[in-house]
DNA sequence: CTTGACAGTGAACAAATGTTTACTATAATG
DNA sequence: CATTATAGTAAACATTTGTTCACTGTCAAG
């Protein structure tokens, strides 16, 4: 089967985070010849599965993606190629690698956005966070996620729990802003 | 600035989703000499960030993870080394990539269990869903993302939604089960 | 001052790399 | 049946690879 490669290939990929050598592949596709090793590259290569800059071999992101399937209701959507979108967790959840990080929620003071106890959620460090972000801050020395308001008539910024529970919470000596909330993540089990 | 070259040995890796060879590692740090590179990549070794085996050069699993941070209240957690966490996002949510694929819920009917309308949930395809989980299923030919139950009494399987707006759901013909909801990730903006 | 560690240059080299060419067997096509 | 594409073997080869060795300048510590 041509796609058992396929998927050794990836499951070395995922492995060692590196695409094997030539010779590697030798041993790992059963061949006994390099050039079998080539053909089956540019194969692949012309699948748009790999690339190869000036002899540099490289998987596209069309390698990593999961299908990404739109609406169900009616048929069941994977069957047609047409519709197919790819996507890579990481590239789509992270922009900005250098100045992300992950934190783990705890509480329930933001369930009325869906962000949950235990829930993982992607902050960007970032200076300037438009109204309405989920932002985390630090407002009178105390570290919290909540979202960032304006009040217009007393022409300060507080902050808002997304739980009724909560009351808004009007900084008495600060209120600082350390990043912003771009995603959130939850698994299941 | 050391972190400098990390950053840009990053860079070139989400770019490229390869490690450069020594010899584009001259030109991407600006070094003349060859063993400059040798040095460097050595001490990155060392820090645990890359790793040789039998001269194949590869990344470790931090050189591309983000800091995971626990729980905030007091104070700020990120700056106790010693409580740093790392997780890649692909790795932690797909276990295994062959039988996985994304797919776009439209719809309230798991807002309940934090699901909305445009969140993307990751489906593994599965045999055999334990009572509770969250699945994927053809009900007398409509597909649907819903809660799997078991009725004791009647001793059939039925699927209930996570909001009280929606009945549950007994099949009059048949329950299929595509796959198991094992994440869920939501990005805003 | 002297010493030693550090960061980098420059050249040399064996081993491994990806590619090419020529050839074979098998299966699919008309 | 002849033909042609497909999948693989085998050997040869220039190029590139990672590594090693010897050397230089700089800076901090004793």
């Amino acid at each position: 089967m041509v796609n058992d490669r396929l998927d050794i290939l990836k499951k070395f990929f995922k492995k060692n985070r590196r695409l094997p050598s030539y010779s590697e592949m030798l041993s790992l596709f059963g061949f006994s010849s390099k050039n079998a090793v080539f053909k089956l590259i540019n194969k692949w290569v012309e699948a748009n599965l790999l690339k190869k800059i000036n002899g540099k071999l490289s998987p596209t992101s069309r390698f990593f993606a999961l299908p990404l399937l739109g609406n169900i209701k009616a048929g069941f959507p994977i069957l047609a190629e047409e519709n197919k979108n790819y996507l890579t967790l990481d590239d789509y959840l992270i922009e900005d690698p250098s100045s992300s990080f992950l934190l783990k929620v705890s509480g329930d003071s933001m369930t009325g956005v869906g962000i949950f106890d235990g829930d993982i959620v992607v902050v960007e460090k970032k200076k300037a966070p438009t109204i309405g972000d989920i932002v985390l801050a630090q407002i009178d020395r105390e570290w919290t996620l909540k979202i960032f308001r304006k009040d217009r008539r007393r022409r300060i910024n507080y902050l808002e729990a997304a739980n009724p529970k909560y009351p808004p919470l009007y900084p008495h000596q600060e209120l600082q802003i350390y990043g912003v909330v771009k995603a959130v993540i939850r698994k299941f089990n």
